[in-house]
DNA sequence: AAAATAAGTTTGATATACCTAACTATCGTT
DNA sequence: AACGATAGTTAGGTATATCAAACTTATTTT
């Protein structure tokens, strides 16, 4: 309903990279899109005449790149999606910084708002949810040495947690 | 390491779509893979042939199609992949099952062996460790009722928990 | 302001993954 | 064994997203 999306994972790439070039440098400039995005100079233009037509940028030969409302839109929303699931990688799996980023890079195509918004409660719940205790993290730490389950540390946890139950 | 995958979405969609296919009916065949994929028949035939060279399936024209052991046993892991993200998502983040089905059948192509194996361990330490109380399950559908934090019931679950905790 | 450099564009080509429609092989009936 | 249906293939075409290299415009530097 909100993002009746249904643009390319490459489309959204551009429009969160604009987004970002154009906070940091006030507008976006067509070589640092090609850097990031790891392409040529020359496969910029194209896609930024796709994206014009599209109505998600405003774009003119040799002028600067600025999104319009519609590309911001996307591109925050887009962008929303890398952060929730990108801390969900690293803080809640664990997962390396740069490898998070870069998974979190392609899955924030694939998730739909409903999808992310659970996520986000669910790290909510995790983070503030007495029931699961407020060292759940350590805990989990505990449980996964090296991201495996130490099953020694383990056991002694359980044993002393049930018993400390009653 | 031992999955130096490097092969495309598509092509890993096909070897899963083939693999269900060889168990259930023994061997896979052309419109069922077309059937599947949502595509046709003659888009089919060239994939086949991409597979072939590329050493994942056994495949003579007009002949049946069965995974070679690499193509079974990428299959296999994004198989693997799927069922965990899935089972993620609509149990714990109590997506719906179908639509958990969708996001899983295209995040089961962005994960790798760390990061699916760390998901692995943590619903594994969710639903075991006993320092997240037996019904966390429980407790996080109170927090989220609807799948939003239902503000009034999750306070009162928290002031008894807190009060109970001494 | 002219020359040099940098940024942006154009053109023609490639790879992937599809499509449709015509064609061919195979299988199941009778 | 012949016929019709079903399955599979081929050929030519489309869309997307990329490349390299030649070219044009804009910006610096002197």
């Amino acid at each position: 309903m909100a993002n009746q999306n249904n643009f390319s994972e490459n489309l959204e790439d551009y429009l969160e990279i604009i987004l970002d070039l154009q906070r940091t440098n006030k507008v976006a400039r067509s070589k640092d899109i090609a850097e990031r995005m790891g392409i040529q100079r020359g496969s910029v233009t194209s896609m930024l005449k796709n994206l014009s037509t599209k109505g998600l940028i405003d774009y003119e030969p040799y002028g600067y790149v600025t999104l319009t409302d519609q590309g911001e839109t996307i591109a925050e929303e887009i962008e929303r999606r890398h952060g929730i699931i990108k801390d969900f990688l690293s803080r809640v799996l664990m997962v390396d910084d740069e490898k998070a980023d870069g998974i979190a890079c392609r899955m924030e195509h694939v998730v739909d708002r409903q999808t992310i918004d659970r996520l986000v409660n669910f790290i909510h719940f995790l983070d503030t949810c007495p029931k699961m205790g407020k060292d759940w993290l350590q805990a989990y730490v505990t449980f996964c040495k090296d991201g495996k389950p130490d099953k020694k540390t383990c056991d002694t946890c359980m044993e002393q947690t049930l018993s400390s139950e009653k």
